[in-house]
RNA sequence: GCGGCUGUAGCUCAGCGGAUUAGAGCAUCGGUCUACGGAACCGAGGGUCGGGGGUUCGAAUCCCUCCAGCCGCACCA
């Protein structure tokens, strides 16, 4: 059936299509009205006519009777206004579907968001966070319209650095090694082998040969490196846990995954002649990079050494998805900087016939996380900041809050709803700005619990919560939507534009895009409450406000979710 | 040098498939109010939309150019 807009943009559409075949109505929200269609004066260009002379044969076409009016202004607008019973029936609808008018995918999509990606015996800091909450919002969102989401942690479990770290984990002895990464404490760990290899020539001779075997598929380096990996994914799952993030070990297919698979990307590649030698390397050329000389500009698949570069593991991976996994949406949640590496990728899989038009293919990228001195995010000495610790101090500062309120939870409740209001906060924060910018990470912002904030909006849902748990069960069968208040029309019409919100930010990998008409809604909320009291009211009067507050509700807690922010029932 | 991203009220940000007065939040000032949860609401001040050109009846939005910041530009991923 399509949303509210939907509906009116498809009846719209027939009135422009008669005059000019596909001409857009350029329908949207409007200040003027409930909908505005802009579309109309493009099209009076085209056919050489007044604007106005042909708005007025829209609206008279009588397209949207029974939906809406629609009224002639300025030079050539269509203000559109929709009819009460319209109205009312579209909330009625919403009234009984659990997921309030969002309609599924189908036929569903597979799509494969990679994201997260932290590397094996390194710490996650703030630089791993923004990956993994956008991904992880993308994810549920996706799962949410009914796609089927394969989520891909392209964790760094592979290279040249686990020879070292398999040197000092010999060095170490295993036992304390093990005790060392169970506790999280991969920073000591790393800088460790780090320091040895730095300062001593025959650990490096030793790390060298390591690299050797590892590679080689020596059976004991094998399960060295393995105790690696294990450890470091048991750690990122406590911190994925600790974040509410949905990947499981299970999502994490790292590097090392695609390692069989590289000899048959490269070989591929040369026998579709797309491989050239150039400086010992093997490389593709995709036309449109150039180098710093203006020269062409190639992706290595294969260096000089004979080891594959990342490149190489990257076309496999696509391949892998492509082919294997049936993906019809490939989204990549990395970093800004790989821009161009990413769209080398794209463009050789594109070339080799390995990523066909028909499926998308999108980096996801986002800016860089700033302290609020506008610089990159470390501690004072110059080391970046553990992901935990940044999470740990936004709980024990909710936590804070909750106390100096005088809540009367228990200590454990109080905690975890303290870990609930943390989430919300720092995810928001991250979520709720438009991904390219660079964002300035500031506790004590994005905690507020006023303004455009995580928690503010968990508090507008709260509150709701509350009404209707006084207001006890309700039938909400028969609600007579008169929406006499204003407050409570423009409500109505915020509710009705939450399917356009999740496509829109769907279309655009556009978190913010749902973050806006979140807080928009609360904001209508707030209004609503002012004017219109609900347990006070009484009657049908009474009903239409206790069914307008159970839609909002859980439109919040819907949307706050595909987010991947809890709702909680009270605050 | 080439390429990318960013530049919108004091601060943090929306808006950028052009369109009827450029919107929010925070902060500031002034109100509402014995509060269905005041962690609220209403109002005010505050903007040459980085500068300059261009296209258009109309540009924050499209094109060109310049400026500033950040990031990339061959074998570490």
């Amino acid at each position: 059936m399509g949303s509210t807009y939907e509906i009116l943009a498809e009846r719209l559409a027939r009135s422009f299509d008669r005059l000019v075949p596909g001409a857009d109505p350029a329908l949207r929200a409007s200040d003027h009205a409930d909908y505005q269609a802009n579309g109309v004066m493009a099209m009076a260009k085209t056919l050489g006519r007044a604007p106005r002379d042909v708005a007025s044969e829209i609206a008279a076409a009588g397209d949207l009777d029974g939906l809406a009016t629609i009224e002639v202004a300025g030079p050539g607008f269509l203000n559109i206004t929709l009819e009460p019973a319209f109205l009312a029936s579209r909330l009625g609808t919403l009234l009984g579907d659990e997921r309030l008018g969002l309609e599924l995918v189908r036929p569903a999509k597979t799509v494969v968001v990679d994201y997260s990606a932290p590397n094996v015996a390194k710490e996650m800091h703030v630089g791993h966070l923004r990956s993994t909450v956008i991904g992880d919002a993308l994810a549920r969102t996706e799962r949410l319209v009914g796609n089927t989401v394969i989520a891909r942690n392209h964790v760094g479990d592979w290279g040249t650095p686990f020879g070292m770290l398999i040197e000092h984990l010999l060095d170490l002895g295993e036992d304390r090694a093990v005790a060392e990464l169970s506790i999280g404490d991969l920073n000591t760990f790393y800088q460790g082998a780090r320091s040895a290899f730095d300062a001593d020539e025959d650990f490096q001779r030793r790390s060298r040969a390591r690299v050797v075997l590892l590679q080689g598929g020596d059976p004991e380096t094998r399960r060295l490196w393995r105790i690696l990996v294990d450890q470091s994914v048991t750690y990122f799952s406590q911190v994925y846990a600790k974040l509410d993030v949905t990947l499981t070990p299970e999502d994490v297919v790292g590097e090392s995954f695609y390692n069989d698979a590289l000899e048959g990307v490269v070989a591929d590649l040369e026998g579709l002649g797309l491989l050239e030698e150039s400086g010992g390397a093997r490389c593709v050329f995709p036309p449109g990079f150039t180098n710093r000389d203006g020269e062409p500009l190639p992706l290595i698949v294969q260096k000089r050494d004979e080891g594959f570069g990342y490149a190489a593991t990257d076309l496999a991976a696509v391949r892998d998805r492509v082919a294997r996994l049936h993906a019809d949406e490939l989204l990549y949640v990395v970093g800004a900087p790989q821009v161009q590496h990413l769209a080398m990728v794209f463009a050789v899989a594109r070339q080799a016939g390995w990523l066909p038009d028909t499926v998308r293919c999108e980096h996801v990228a986002f800016g860089s996380v700033l302290s609020p001195d506008r610089k990159m995010y470390k501690t004072r000495s110059g080391e970046t900041v553990k992901l935990v610790e940044l999470i740990d101090e936004a709980i024990d500062r909710a936590d804070d809050a909750l106390v100096a309120r005088g809540t009367d939870l228990e200590p454990d409740a109080r905690r975890e709803l303290a870990t609930q209001i943390a989430q919300a906060a720092v995810k928001y924060a991250d979520l709720s700005t438009e991904r390219q910018r660079d964002y300035v990470f500031d506790l004590d912002r994005m905690l507020a619990f006023e303004g455009d904030t995580g928690p503010y909006l968990q508090y507008a849902h709260a509150r709701l919560r509350s009404i209707l748990r006084r207001a006890g069960e309700l039938d909400l069968a028969g609600v007579d939507f008169a929406l006499v208040d204003p407050t409570a029309r423009d409500l109505a019409l915020g509710l009705l534009g939450w399917p356009d919100a999740v496509a829109s930010m769907l279309e655009g990998a556009a978190p913010h895009r749902l973050c806006t008409y979140l807080f928009d809604l609360a904001q209508r909320l707030t209004a609503f409450y002012e004017a219109c009291p609900v347990l006070s009211a009484e009657g049908a009067v009474r009903l239409e406000r206790l069914a307008l507050c159970d839609l909002a509700a859980r439109t919040l807690a819907l949307g706050l979710g595909a987010l991947g922010i809890a709702a909680p029932e009270r605050m």
